[in-house]
DNA sequence: TAGATTGTTAATCGATTAACAATC
DNA sequence: TAGATTGTTAATCGATTAACAATC
């Protein structure tokens, strides 16, 4: 009662990213003020849809005039959470994990390593960004003992879901999913699968059906 | 005329690597036979959409018995022109760069990574996986002298657009884009963006509304 | 044959777009 | 003030689900 909040779609969610990229650029441009028309214009989209997607989350314009940049990026910003630091352990530090851990723009934006774990003997050991790989057996007592945010699980798809149950056994509150496992069924934790494969195959799609698809990518 | 070419939507495309991958499993696993019923309860989607989507592209099943599992697998490979080889090349031989070319199952199903490039003097002239890095500036006569069909795009947003569109000059069917720009306006050229900082912050919303978003990932 | 399950049409649901009164 | 542009309601469009005749 009172505490009812709107059920937003994950469409909305989807593209919340998006602006605030592109906010983020015309910050750094210098420019102060947007309309919806002029954005969505170079976003590639519908103004109507813009409005749409931000009244979801309360009103960050002004008649007449638009929207002040600023503002509103850091307003998106607070709605993706960006306005908090994140903790991140890696599971699985083959090719992929130890390139996400290297990408420095994720801590730029709060979101940080605190730990790395692999099962080959040959990496556990090893220093990445400063870190030092742990045997995967210290999992579940480092769980214990530290909050963990976010778990980025870059493993084989055979290992995945008996990690995750593991891991959502704990307080982490999310599983950044780089295995081919869709970890359908995960309780307690929110998943968030980058399917690489499955990505290359839509291409390998659309590069086979170029004539009869020419529609945005999105 | 009787040329006609249905329109498939992209949230059907966006599913299709995913049956190809629960087929693949069961198909691993010796299972000859299943019914949309069956399968739809282990993707968590309903009967009906997968029915609706596969008869997008034909008839696979048959009524009374359901659909074979090999024969799904392969039909849906070729849909996603998975039986033909695609020659790729990457640009921008950084850390996210040099995981995508040591990801063994990209070759394992016909994606070839042929030449890499890269403007920092001190990675030019490594070499990957056996392929020796050019200088970014051999680029253009390369892609003159060499058939390629994807272009994968791991460099920074700055310099996103000016590469994409001497990609788009040339036959390069596809590119696949890790740089945070959107590569918007591309022409002649199929783009499929994986934007992993939208990705985290998906799933950093999602962890900051847990209780209100209890919904399956998809 | 009887039971199962498809392919497909029709119904529903949700998301996108259009329109416009409110107002800066 | 007049012009611009929002927030929001209504209309449209498309995608998902339900239902069922066809048929293996």
């Amino acid at each position: 009662m009172g505490d009812y909040k709107k059920k937003i779609s994950l469409a909305v969610i989807k593209r919340l990213p998006r602006y605030h990229r592109y906010l983020g650029e015309l910050l750094y441009n210098g420019i102060a003020r947007i309309s919806s028309k002029e954005l969505s214009e170079k976003m590639n989209i519908t103004p109507s849809q813009m409005r749409q997607d931000l009244n979801n989350f309360g009103c960050f314009g002004q008649q007449g005039y638009g929207y002040n940049v600023e503002y509103l990026y850091h307003e998106i910003g607070k709605i993706l959470n960006l306005d908090v630091q994140h903790s991140l352990i890696l599971i699985g530090v083959g090719n992929i994990g130890q390139a996400l851990m290297n990408y420095i723009s994720f801590e730029k934006r709060g979101f940080k390593f605190i730990a790395a774990f692999d099962a080959n003997p040959k990496i556990v050991g090893m220093t990445v960004r400063g870190i030092k790989i742990s045997d995967i057996d210290c999992l579940e007592q480092f769980l214990k003992q530290n909050d963990v945010d976010i778990a980025v699980l870059a493993l084989p798809e055979e290992k995945s879901y008996e990690i995750a149950n593991t891991i959502a056994k704990h307080n982490v509150k999310g599983i950044w999913n780089f295995s081919s496992a869709d970890l359908v069924g995960i309780k307690n934790v929110m998943v968030e699968n980058v399917h690489l494969t499955d990505s290359l195959m839509i291409l390998s799609y659309k590069i086979g059906n170029q004539s009869t698809n020419k529609e945005f990518h999105y």
